[in-house]
DNA sequence: ACGGCTATGTATAAAAG
DNA sequence: TCTTTTATACATAGCCG
């Protein structure tokens, strides 16, 4: 996805880490609540980051 | 994504809800790696399924 | 460093086998 | 019902301000 094709592997430079980790700690989160939604299914998420914050996710009953 | 658009709600027919959910669940446990690797993060992700089956990721260090 | 944009890669809904 | 295919929607990498 986006511009160019990126290899799975630990972005080295810090700045473009800390973007990429926010965008996609939303897009995760967003999809973990999809899944619990569409498929009725009960999900939790926890990420820390590499500078040790917390952020999770999870549905209630 | 897909064919067709679809509302984020309980999908009623149940074979359907079944593929759905392999299909998400694989994807988020695809990004959740990625997202580990990439931004050099600890991350936790458990699953739950309507049949009340586990499934589970994490990375370790 | 943040927020928005958009071209492009990826995930996936529906269909087909 | 499981797998594969394909068209389409969605996520996001690199940019720009």
């Amino acid at each position: 996805m986006g511009r160019g094709k990126i290899a799975i592997q630990r972005i080295e430079k810090s700045t473009s880490r800390q973007v990429t980790f926010c965008k996609r700690r939303n897009g995760l989160v967003k999809k973990t609540r999809e899944l619990s939604i569409l498929c009725d299914a009960e999900v939790g998420l926890i990420v820390f980051s590499c500078t040790g914050r917390l952020y999770e996710y999870s549905n209630t009953r």
